[in-house]
DNA sequence: GCCAACGTTGGC
DNA sequence: GCCAACGTTGGC
């Protein structure tokens, strides 16, 4: 099953504001690639929750509640959403400090490109980065 | 606040 | 359809 990986500003949206609100449609993606990754997510997948700017980690879990629909804000119907609820909040964050001191990511998205904002993540990071969580860095 | 990286736009 | 200029984003 593949997972996701969506980034946020928090003070515009963070992963407290979806624990609160429980699910939300995930919209305002704009980025062409992240919108290809979108595109290809389905209901039932895991995301996590990366909170940029001030933060820069990841924070939480979330679920893809929907399969990706025309987003209704659009009016040519080019671009989708998806509804996601929280899952749970990670243990400890997994800083992007962290994550860029480990040679295993090097080749994630993450680091690799900074400015996209919804991109696939491994089986192996994914379990890389919830082992992560589990621990003080 | 600055700079680098990337996407997009517009002129040819 | 190509490429340069510009704007935006995000890390530092």
């Amino acid at each position: 099953m593949p997972h996701w990986l969506f980034k946020q500003e928090p003070s515009c949206y963070s992963y407290e504001n979806l624990e609160k609100d429980g699910s939300t449609t995930w919209d305002g993606v704009g980025n062409a690639l992240a919108q290809k990754h979108l595109r290809n997510a389905k209901k039932g997948d895991r995301a996590f929750f990366y909170h940029t700017g001030k933060d820069k980690a990841v924070i939480g879990v979330m679920e893809i509640a929907s399969d990706p629909k025309p987003d209704p804000a659009d009016a040519d119907g080019k671009l989708v959403v998806v509804t996601v609820k929280a899952v749970k909040k990670l243990k400890h964050p997994v800083t992007l400090a962290a994550i860029k001191a480990d040679p295993a990511f090097a080749e994630w998205e993450l680091v690799r490109m900074s400015r996209l904002s919804v991109m696939p993540v491994s089986d192996a990071i994914w379990k890389k980065i919830e082992a992560m969580s589990e621990s003080e860095s």
